[in-house]
Parts: C-alpha cells; sequence; structure tokens
DNA sequence: AATGAATGAGTGTTCATTCAT
DNA sequence: TATGAATGAACACTCATTCAT
C-alpha cells in the first residue's frame, strides 16, 4: 500500500531474481546446461520449480539473462582494469587474477561456452551474445594497443593477442571441471610471459 | 552353411563404425552432446537410428569410443612429435600444427570437455578419460623436459608448461565453436613465444 | 533332383520345423512371450534369427503352431487315456500322471494361458484357440459321464467336473514356475479324491 | 507461504495413486503385463501418462506395488476367516467366496502370476513376491491343522492340502480370462469335496 | 506470491520383420 | 538355404511448461 511497501517488494523480487540466477549459474556448471533441470535450480535455490516462472519465463531466458550477466562482469573487470595504476603488464596481471579468482564453483565461462553450442538459444540470441563478446575483446584490444605504444606489450596484430588472452583465460578457468589440480594462479606468470616484449 | 563373405562383412562392418563415430563426433560438435539426438547422427552418418544399435549398445557406449578415440589420436601425434628431426621448439611448432589442422569442423576437445562434464558418462568412465588425459600430458612433459636440457626451453616445472601448451591449444581449437574466425595458424607463434627462452 | 532328394529336403525341413518349435516353447515359457525375442528362439535353435522366418511367417504364427501343437497333445493323451483298461478314475490317474510328467521344463500350459491374454494373437485365432480347448473338454466330460455311469465318479454337471480338473492340472504344472518346490506328484492323489464316490 | 491446503493435497494425492493402481490392474489383467502400456493405464485412470510417474516411478515398481497389494489382500482374507465362528470347512468356504467374489474383471493372481514370470521384476523382487507367498500358504496350513485337530478335514500333509487348495483358487479365478463362462460359485464345493472326511 | 499436480512433446532404446548376398 | 545388416514403428521415461489452488 505505501510506497515503502511497494520499494521493498521491488528489493525482496530483485533478491529473488538473483538468487535464482546464481543457482542456476551453480547447476549450469554442474550438469551442463541441457541436463540441468529447471527443478534441480529451484531446489539449488531453495523454492519450487514453479515459482522459477514467476521470474524467468522460460529456462532459455533464465540462461540469457546468466550469460549476460557474467558478460557484464567481465567487462566490468575490463573497465576497472582501465583505471589501475601502472603499466600495461600490471593491467593486465591484475586483470587476470580478478578474472581468475572471482569464481569459485561457478564457471561462467563454462557455461557460455555450452549456450553458444546448444541449440536452446535462439539464433539471434547467440547472435547478441557474439556481439557483447567482441565489444569486450575490443576492451582488451585497446589495452592492448596501448601496451604496445608504451613499449611493453610485443608487436602483432592487437586484436590477436587479445583474443588469444581471452580464449586462455577462459580454458584456464575450466581446469577444475576437467580434473586438473593445478592452481590458475600459476598461469598468471605464463600469461605476462606470452605478451612481454623480449 | 553361411553364404556370406566372412571377411568382406567384417571389413563393412568395420567401414560403418567409423562412418557412425565420424558423424557422432560432427553432430555432437554441432550440437552439444546432450542436445544431440540418435538420429541426427545416424542422419548424418546416413543410415536408420535403430541400426546404430548394432554398432554401439548406447549414446554412452558411442561417446566413450570417440573420446577413447580421440584420446588415441592425440597420443599418437605426440609419439610422432617424439620422432621429429630437430630442436624441441620444431617438435612443438610441428605438433601445434598437427594437433589443430587435423580438424575441419570436428572438435574433438570441445567434445571431451563436454564428455568431463555430463553426467551421460559413469564417474568410472570419466576417471579413465582423465588418466588418458595425464598420460598425453606426460608425453608432453617429457618433451619440455628434454627441451630444458637442450637449452631451447625456458625454466620451470615442465608439467605447468605442458599444461599451458595443452589449455592454449584446446583455447585456440574452440575458436571457430564461439565465433571468432581467425585462424588457428596464427596461434602457433604464441606457443612459440610460450616456451621461448629470453 | 532325385526323388530320394525331395522326400529327404522335406524331412530336413520338418526337423527344422520341430528344432524351432520346440525352442520357442522353451523360451516363451522362459521368458514370456511378449518378452521373449524372435532371436531368442533363433539361439536356442542355433540358427539365425533371419532364417526362423523361411519356417514361421511371423512371430504369431509361430505362437499358433505351438499352442495348436500343444493342444494336440493333451487331445492325444486324452483320446489313449480312453483306451485304457480300468475303472475311470484309473484313466483319470493314468491322464493325469501323462500330462504332469511329459513336460520338463517346457510349460504348454502356460504358454497357452499367455496366448490368451495377448493381443499378439488376433481374435479369430483366440477363437480357434478357445474351440479347441471346448473340444478337449468335451472328450474329458463324456469319460466324467462314463464314470458316472459305471458310479466309479460323483455326481453332478460333467462338464463343470471336467473344467474343474482340466484347469486344476494345469495350474499344478505351473508349480515349478511359481516357486513351489512340491513334486506334481503329489496332486493326483488329490484329484482322484476330488472325483471319487463317498 | 504455501497457498496448498497441505492435508488435502495429501488425501487426494493417496486417492490418485488407489486410482493408478487400480487402472494398472485391469490392464494388466486385460493386456498382460509386458503387451500392456504405461498409456493404457494412464488413460483407464482418466490422465496422462506422464502423470503416472509422479507416483510412481516405473512400470516395474507400480507392478511391484499391486502385487503386493494383492497379496496384503489376500492376506486379511485369510486373517478375517480365522476369526470366523464356526467348523474349519465353514472358514474356507466363506475365504472361497471372499476370495473369488472379490474381483470383477481384475484376477490378481493372473497378475501375479506373469510377474513371476517375467524379466520386467528383478530376482529379488521376485524373491520377496515368493516369501509372501509362502507366507500367505503357512496361514492358509495352520487352518488345515486345526481343521486336522478339530476331525473335520482330511488327514494328510497340511502343507500339501493348503497348496491344492490354493492352486483350486487360482485356477478357478483364470475361467474368465481363458473363456469358460461358468460361474466361480460351483468351485467351492469342490473345495469343500476336497478336503472333506470321508 | 508460492506450490506442486498435470500435461504431452520429445528422446533413448528395442525388436519384429525384410532383404541383399 | 542361411545369414545378419538394415529399417522403423513402438514404448518407457523425462522434463519444460502451465495452471488451479
Amino acid at each position: 500500500m505505501s510506497p515503502r511497501n511497494i520499494e521493498r517488494d521491488r528489493q525482496v523480487r530483485e533478491e529473488r531474481r538473483c538468487q535464482i540466477m546464481g543457482a542456476a549459474l551453480t547447476m549450469f556448471t554442474k550438469k551442463g546446461i541441457t541436463a540441468c533441470k529447471m527443478s534441480d535450480i529451484a531446489q539449488e535455490a531453495g523454492l519450487s520449480h514453479g515459482h522459477v516462472y514467476n521470474h524467468f519465463v522460460s529456462k532459455e531466458e533464465l540462461l540469457k539473462c546468466i550469460v549476460f550477466e557474467s558478460q557484464n562482469l567481465y567487462t566490468m573487470i575490463l573497465q576497472q582494469m582501465s583505471q589501475i595504476e601502472g603499466s600495461v603488464p600490471d593491467k593486465l596481471e591484475w586483470m587476470s587474477k580478478a578474472y581468475l579468482s572471482d569464481q569459485r564453483s561457478d564457471k561462467p565461462y563454462w557455461v557460455i561456452l555450452q549456450a553458444q553450442a546448444t541449440d536452446l538459444l535462439s539464433a539471434d540470441a547467440k547472435e547478441l551474445i557474439q556481439q557483447r563478446m567482441f565489444e569486450n575483446l575490443q576492451r582488451l584490444t585497446a589495452v592492448i594497443q596501448e601496451g604496445q605504444k608504451e613499449g611493453t606489450v610485443i608487436e602483432g596484430d592487437p586484436q590477436e593477442i587479445a583474443l588469444m588472452i581471452t580464449t586462455l583465460l577462459g580454458s584456464v578457468s575450466l581446469w577444475e571441471i576437467r580434473g586438473f589440480n593445478q592452481s590458475w594462479e600459476i598461469s598468471v606468470k605464463y600469461i605476462q610471459k606470452l605478451i612481454q616484449k623480449n
């Protein structure tokens, strides 16, 4: 009735939404997006499967939201990196650590990978995901160019280099899933090596 | 008694088997292993879905065979690499090209990745896949050690280096799936960069 | 070419037919007629499943032949009984023993029972089976009447009594299948008791 | 939280369960357990086939429940029989009528028979069914012994006699299925005859 | 909002039957 | 005759989605 309650309701609703998305990311990671049932997600989130549909109209919609959210997080990391003080290699080191340490058992990269390879999503949705990926790639490319200008990053097509780093980070994040018990931390120095000028 | 040509039959049977496995690798790559139907595979192979079961008792069995076959191919590439004349960086270059060029639209790495994350396979099967992965990693590690001895490869834990190379190769092989149109060929020089002594 | 060979061929063919029918009776008993595959039968008979179709056009046909054969055997037992020297109770005792001892692990009654309750057979076929059953029932009824005339069998509707005996014999033959380890032999004396005049 | 009436839900759920079990007994009787489809049962029960699985995890499970339920009903009849006033022959007469009249077109004995002979059920399940059958046989045996003590039942191994009665009841209950139109009622006097002292 | 009963399209798998050899 | 590769209709079972309460 009072505006207080309306605001409160909106907040609660938003919380539920996050709760579901978190649960979905966890379960999509654990079971794979096709094998993961809506009821798995609901159970992980602690509510009934019917109720999930009060927040997301379909599994497809839910997946899209998760993917976009994950991409936004990556965008934010890239933006924060730009504002780091220091050389470009320093920035990249910070970014690598931020990207890899952020994840516990959830693997957003893994979910995006599956999303791009399933037919649960429409071609349009996939296109949009890809476009956002490119935007993030451009953000990284810009930093690489900056590094080449300041002479701290190897020569070569900056987009190639950015692509190399992005995909390598993703693959490293999958070590846990694949049964490699190495910590992601060791990868940071090799990524540095990859871009450093001799 | 039998009016059939036993030897001929055996050959045809073997061919059909390969045909099915090829089709399965293609379709698993294209649709994802869970979303890919047995009838998709049958259609791609040009036979009825029922007949697939005369060669593989289940989808699980078929997946296992494909994964093992793919791992065997990688093993063979690693073994051939060892016998290449030249320095270790030369060997690694040959191996990278062999690994990446071998694939057209089929992405064995992608299928293995999914296989490790699906619950279509039993824990036992996954364990076996992982074990074979480690064996291949050891083969690569040995070559890295050789390179360190001959002084052409950077110092550092050789297994870490091998893991980085493996990871990089895998991540590059997914470019096509993810909608990056860059050719894999540019990646070879980065592997060289990764291992080169400064 | 020679009549010798033609005759010989006919014999061999007839043997094959019996072989298949025997295998089918065994396997229908063991697995149930719906669950029993044509290839189970072929394997038991020692030939390929395709070859079964050179002797029986379908599973339905094969089942019908077995049922008719089993009914014929029962008919023969009933006919032989009529020619036994002695009182009607003696005849019935002989018949009970002949019926029950004839079977090893094959249970013709069990197969007929299933045949009457499955939709593998057409209504027409079931009707025919039932008609033959009635014919056999009439044969037994006649003997009961004879016994009533000679004063060795209880009064009452002779067809009722015949039905009682027939179905009881069938059920006793199923003891083995049902896990009762009692020998069928003990049942004979109770059947005697059932019909004897006080 | 829940806008549902828990108690009401439980009741409805229980009703549905009974409804399905009843439909399954009917259809298993009519078509045979292997030939009977889950959707036949669902249709008979007036709901979708998918929903059956919300109550029984599999066809096997459903069959087991029906068999156990049928055996429990028989157990109850045997227990009630023990408390009947009168001689043992009176008790047996009551029991025979209770057993045979209870069934309309459903034939629990027929379903149990099939259950013991199909490979739909595991060996363990079959064992359990058999064990319960023996328990019921023992209950009947005890009554026979009682009759022998009071001098109203013939001498002889009481378990043999109990087995004969059980067998006879079963065989009579199949008359309808086998196309014999005789009423079961006539059979009651034969059971009396079977046990009566001369 | 919140639940879970209910639906039915969809998928893996089986098996009777056909037919080229 | 004899084989087994090949087909496809059929069925058990699953799960996203809907909706009455």
